[in-house]
DNA sequence: GTTAGCACTTGGATGTTCCGAGTGCTAATG
DNA sequence: CATTAGCACTCGGAACATCCAAGTGCTAAC
C-alpha cells in the first residue's frame, strides 16, 4: 500500500504532468510550497512508486511520469471535487434555459459546447429507442413517382426517407395504407412496430385496398429501412491540438476511429448508469490505447439511457472533464424529461 | 511563351512531382523514355521555365518543383483527359442506380463516396432554394408543453423544428393556423414564404383565432428561424494523409476552417455553371493557400445550383480529380432531376 | 527516517564533417 | 546555333562528436 508521502507525491505528479505535458523531477517537487520533504526524499518515494507501477520514466535519467495505472489510482483515489467556473456554469444553464428544443438539436449542441468548454473531443450517443412510442406517421406525395415518409415520436424525434412510388400504385392507396397504420400503430413502442405491422395490420389492409402488398412494402422499407442510432461527434481536430499527437500516426489512426459510427457507437454503450473512466489500453481499440474516454449517461423520461463522453489524452483533466460531464447529464436529463414527459 | 520543349519538360515535372511530392533534377527527366535531351538541355529550359515562374526550387541546388503559375498552366492547357477505371465508373453509376432517394441522403453519400475514390476531402453545398416551393406544413403536438413542426419542399426536403407551446395557447390554435397557413401557402417559393405570410395571411388569421398572433409567432419562429444551407463535409482526415500537411500547423488552420460552415459555404458558392479550379493563394483564405479547391456544379430542376467539391494540396491529382466531379456531378443533376421534376 | 553529497546517465541542442544530388556556366560539338 | 559534355560550386541531410541541464541512485552523515 502507498504511504500518505507516496499519495501525496503521486498525486502532484500526475497534477503536474496533466498541466505541463514534461516529466516530473524530485527537486520540482520539492519546490512546491506544500511540499517540505528534500528532493533526496521524494527520490526515494518514487523509485517505489515507479517499482510499484504507478510512475514510469521516459529513460533512465529522466523525471517520472504516470502510469496508466497511476492515472486510474488518481481517478479512483485522489480525484477532488472540481468546482466549475461561473462562467462555465453559466454557459451550461444558458443552453438549458433555451425555448426551442429538439433532441436531436440538443445532442448536437452537447457535443458542440462540451468540445468548446473542455478542448477535448465530444461524443454523444442518443439513446436506445426501447420505450420511444410512435405519435404520427405521415406521407407526403411529392410527384407523380415519389413520396417522402414521415415518422414522429413522443421524443420529438422526426425520421424521414423518401421513396420512389412505382405506377402501379395510386396515391389514394397509400393514403388509405397510412390511415390504417395511424389508427392501429399510434402509441406503440417504436421497437415492436415491426411485429405489431405483422399481427394486427396485414389482414385489415387486405381489406381495404388491393394493392396493400406494394404499398406496405414501400412504407415498411421506408420506415424501417434506418439505422437509429445517432452519434454526433465534435471537436474532432481539437486531438490536433494536444502535443501527445504531434506523432501524426496517432492522430490519423485515431481520427480513423472517430469517423466510423460503427466503431465508436458500442464503446459508448452504458451498462450502467453514472461516469466511467476508461484509461488507455483499458479500452479495447488499439487505436485509443493513448487516449481515455470518460462516458457519462443522461437519461430521457423513465428507461432511455444516452451517453455523452468525452475523449483526450490520457494526460486528461479528468476532475474537470468528470465535473462537466456531471453537471451536463444532470441538467440534460432534467431538460430531456420536463420537455418529453409531461 | 513557352516552346514545346518546355513545356514538355514543365508537364514531366508537375506529373512527376503529383506523384511524388519531390523535387525533380534534370537528370531524372532526362532518364524518361519519352524524353531525348540531355541534362545540360533540360537545364537550360528549367532556368527558363523558373525564370518565366512557372518552377521554383527549395533551396539554390536543388530540383525544381511547380510553382503556383505552373500549376495554373498546367490546369488550363494540359490537363489530358483521364479516364476512370471500370471500377470507378462502376461505383458511381451503382450510387445512382439506387431506388431509394432523398436530396440529403445523395449529399452526404456522395460526399463520403468522392472521398474514398479521391483520398481527398468533400465537400457538398446544397443547392440554394430559390425555386422550392412548399408542398405540406405540418403540426405534430408531442405533448400538452410541445409541439413539432415539419416543412416538405417539392424537393422532398424536410424540415423539422421542436417548440414549446405556452399554457395560454391551445393546440386547436395551432391546428387552424397550420390550416390557413397550408390553404394559402403551399406552391409558394419558400424564399417568399416570409413576405407572402405578410400580405395575404396575417389578416385571415386574425379573423379565424383570437390567440393568433402567438401561435403565429410560434410557428414563424420555429420554421424560419433555420440556416439552411446544407454543407456535407466528409473525408476530413485524408488531409492528414499527404506529407504536406506533415507540418502540423498547416493541418490545424485547415482544419479549423473546414469546420466553420460560415466560412468554408461561401468558397463553394458558384457563380457560374461547370468546373472551377482555385489553386493556392488563388483562395481567398490564407488556410487554404497551400489547398487546392476544385468545384463543379451540379443541379436540381431547372435553375437550383449546388456545389461539389475536392479539396487537395495543390500537389493534386488534377486530371482524375476534375473527370470524377465532372462525371458525378453528370449523374447527379440528372438522378435529381428525375426525381424531383415529375 | 531523512537528507546532503556526489558520481553517473541521458536526451537535446549545437557544431563539424561529409556526401549525394542538384545547379549554372563555359567551351566544345554536329 | 541549338545542343551537349564537363566541371566547379551549392546546399540539405545524415552521421558523428561535444557539451550541458536535469535528472537519477547510492552512500554516508545527521
Amino acid at each position: 500500500m502507498l504511504t500518505d508521502r507516496q499519495a501525496l507525491i503521486l498525486q502532484v505528479i500526475i497534477d503536474e504532468f496533466i498541466e505541463t505535458a514534461q516529466p516530473i523531477g524530485s527537486r520540482n517537487i520539492a519546490k512546491k510550497d506544500h511540499i517540505s520533504y528534500s528532493p533526496a526524499t521524494i527520490r526515494n518515494d518514487m523509485a517505489d512508486l515507479e517499482e510499484a507501477g504507478y510512475l514510469v520514466k521516459t529513460h533512465s535519467s529522466s523525471g517520472r511520469i504516470p502510469s496508466e495505472k497511476g492515472y486510474r489510482f488518481y481517478v479512483d483515489h485522489m480525484l477532488s471535487p472540481f468546482s466549475l467556473s461561473t462562467e462555465e456554469m453559466q454557459v451550461i444553464k444558458s443552453q438549458f434555459n433555451d425555448r426551442m428544443i429538439e433532441m436531436e438539436k440538443v445532442m448536437q449542441n452537447s457535443a458542440h459546447i462540451l468540445s468548446e468548454l473542455t478542448q477535448y473531443t465530444t461524443l454523444v450517443l442518443g439513446p436506445e429507442v426501447y420505450e420511444t412510442k410512435l405519435k404520427q406517421l405521415q406521407i407526403v406525395p411529392i410527384n407523380k413517382q415519389s413520396a417522402i415518409a414521415i415518422l414522429v415520436t413522443d421524443t420529438g424525434h422526426v425520421e424521414h426517407r423518401s421513396f420512389a412510388v412505382p405506377h402501379t400504385i395510386d396515391h389514394s392507396d397509400l393514403e388509405k395504407v397510412v390511415n390504417i397504420l395511424n389508427q392501429k400503430l399510434v402509441g406503440v413502442p417504436i421497437i415492436y412496430l415491426d411485429r405489431m405491422i405483422e399481427s394486427e395490420v396485414l389482414d385489415l389492409l387486405n381489406q381495404y385496398t388491393s394493392n396493400y402488398q406494394k404499398s406496405y412494402d414501400l412504407i415498411h422499407n421506408a420506415l424501417f429501412g434506418h439505422q437509429t442510432t445517432s452519434l454526433y461527434v465534435s471537436g474532432k481536430s481539437n486531438i490536433l491540438m494536444q502535443p501527445e499527437f504531434n506523432d501524426i500516426e496517432k492522430a490519423r489512426s485515431l481520427f480513423n476511429v472517430l469517423e466510423n459510427e460503427e466503431k465508436m457507437a458500442p464503446m459508448l454503450k452504458a451498462d450502467e448508469e453514472g461516469i466511467h473512466i476508461s484509461i488507455g489500453h483499458e479500452n479495447a481499440m488499439e487505436a485509443m490505447n493513448h487516449s481515455t474516454l470518460i462516458t457519462a449517461t443522461y437519461t430521457v423520461g423513465n428507461e432511455q439511457i444516452g451517453t455523452i463522453a468525452l475523449l483526450g489524452p490520457t494526460r486528461m483533466e479528468y476532475a474537470k472533464a468528470v465535473s462537466l460531464l456531471d453537471v451536463w447529464s444532470r441538467h440534460m436529463s432534467q431538460s430531456l424529461h420536463k420537455w418529453f414527459k409531461d
